[in-house]
DNA sequence: GCAAAAGTGTTAGAATTACACCCATGC
DNA sequence: GCATGGGTGTAATTCTAACACTTTTGC
C-alpha cells in the first residue's frame, strides 16, 4: 500500500455463508431461491451487502441472523474465503467474502423475504450438478464442505452438528454425513471417549428408543483432537 | 444479495502478502520498512491496491512478483484470509485479501521502491514483538505461520522451500526451521522416503560437504501426507 | 424370546519412537 | 584415524481395524 494519496479503484463487497447442518443422516446446506435476474429461479447462496464500519464477521452473523431467524450465538461461525474473479457476477465487479456456518438443529423454516426464499438442500445433488447454483457458488460450497471435512478429522468441531446434549451414535452419525463413509461405531465410541476433552459424559441417558439406552454426553473443552480421527 | 439497484458501500481492496523463505535454518518473511506515515519506519508485510477486472490471485501474484522480482510460477500462492475491521488502517475503510507464499531461495535482495524498501525478516522475533509490524500484520503474520505450520503436517508443501534438488536433511531443516522443533534425521529420512510420492530419488548426489554424500531428490505428485506427519 | 442398539474385550497388523549400527566422505 | 553427517536395522510401544461378545432396552 503506497500512500492513500494515488487513485486505487472501490469494490462492492458481500459475505455469502455456507451454512450446514445435518438431519436425517444428511449433510443440508440452507440455499435461497433467486426471484429475480440473474439467475433468476436458481438456488443460491445467502449472502449480502457489507456495510460501511461494519466488521466482515458482524456481517457474516448478522446475516446469519436474518437467514435464520436465530440469535446465532450458537453453532459455528468461521471465514472459509474470498472469491473476487471480476466475471463472477454479470451485474458488476463483487469481491465476496464466504464464511462458513455449522448449525445443530435446523432452526425451522426460515421466513421468507422479498428477493428470495429460505431451504434446506440436501449437499450431494446440488453439488453433483454443476449449474445448479448461481453464480461461483458451486466452487464456494464444495470449498465449504471440504472445509468441514477436513475439520472433522483434526478438531471437535462435529459436536457444533449436534445438540447441547448428544450420544455417542448421534456424533458418529454426524461424522458419516460429513465424509459420507461408515464408521466402525464401537471404535469409535472408544476413540471419542478416550480423547481427553472431546466429549464430557453427563448423567442422563436416552429413553424411549430402540435397543439399550445411550449415555448422554456434553462437548467438552478441547477443540483440537490428538491424535486425529483420520478418514481413511 | 437482493439486487443491485439498491445502494451499497465500496471499498477499497488490497491484496497483502506473507512471503515465507528459510534461511539459514530459520523462518524468515518479506517485510518492507514504511517511509510515510501512518507507521512511518515500521515494518510491514508488501501489498498492494487490487485493479479494476483484476483476478485476486493475479493481483497477488503481481505483488509478488514486484515485491521479489522473480518470475513466480516457481514456489506456492494460496490464500490466506480476509481482513477487514473498520479500525485496521487509520486512513479509512480498507479490506485486505491475504496471500501466503512459500519461496525456495531467497531470490536476492529486493529493488527498493521510492515508499519502501524490502528485506527479509526473522519471524520469531517479529511475532515477539506485537508492535514491530503495522496495521494488523501480526495478526496476518501470525494466522500465515500458523497456515504453514499446519499444511506442512498432512502436505508435501515443505519441497516448495527447498530448491529443485534437495536433499532428505535439507527437508527436514525446513521442517524444523517452521515448526521449531528437532526431527530425528533418521526417523524422518524413512517417513518421507517410504511415503509414496512425497519425493523422487534422483540419480546424483551432494559432492563436497563434510560426511557422507547425500542423495538428491526431487519433489513427487503427491500432494497430500498419509499418513500425515504429526509435528508431536 | 427376538431384534436392535450400546458398549467392552481381544487380537492382528500398522505406525511411531528410540536407538544401535554401518557407510562414505573431508580433514 | 577421527569427526561428521547419510542411511539401514530392529525392538518396544502405541495406534488402528476388525470383529466376537455382553448389556439393556422395545416389541
Amino acid at each position: 500500500m503506497k500512500g492513500m494519496a494515488e487513485t486505487f479503484d472501490r469494490f462492492a463487497v458481500t459475505v455469502d455463508l455456507v451454512i450446514l447442518t445435518v438431519q436425517r443422516e444428511q449433510l443440508n446446506v440452507l440455499t435461497v431461491t433467486r426471484k429475480f435476474p440473474p439467475f433468476q429461479g436458481r438456488q443460491a447462496l445467502p449472502g449480502g451487502f457489507v456495510e460501511t464500519d461494519e466488521d466482515l464477521i458482524t456481517a457474516a452473523f448478522r446475516e446469519l441472523g436474518e437467514e435464520t431467524g436465530l440469535a446465532c450465538d450458537v453453532g459455528h461461525l468461521e471465514q472459509l474465503a474470498s472469491y473476487g474473479e471480476p466475471g463472477r457476477d454479470p451485474r458488476g465487479r463483487v469481491i465476496t467474502v464466504a464464511y462458513l456456518a455449522l448449525l445443530a438443529d435446523p432452526p425451522g423454516p426460515v421466513a421468507a423475504t422479498d428477493a428470495a426464499s429460505a431451504q434446506w438442500t440436501a449437499v450431494e445433488p446440488l453439488l453433483a450438478d454443476r449449474e445448479a447454483l448461481a453464480f461461483d457458488h458451486h466452487r464456494i460450497l464444495s470449498d465449504g464442505v471440504e472445509r468441514a471435512r477436513s475439520k472433522l478429522e483434526y478438531s471437535s468441531l462435529a459436536a457444533q452438528f449436534c445438540p447441547a446434549e448428544f450420544t455417542i451414535a448421534q456424533l458418529r452419525r454426524i461424522y458419516e454425513a460429513v465424509w459420507g463413509t461408515r464408521l466402525d461405531p464401537r471404535n469409535f465410541h472408544r476413540k471419542v471417549t478416550g480423547t481427553p476433552g472431546f466429549v464430557i459424559a453427563g448423567d442422563r441417558y436416552t429413553d424411549g428408543e430402540r435397543g439399550r439406552p445411550a449415555r448422554l454426553y456434553r462437548q467438552g473443552p478441547a477443540d483440537q483432537l490428538h491424535p486425529p480421527l483420520l478418514r481413511r
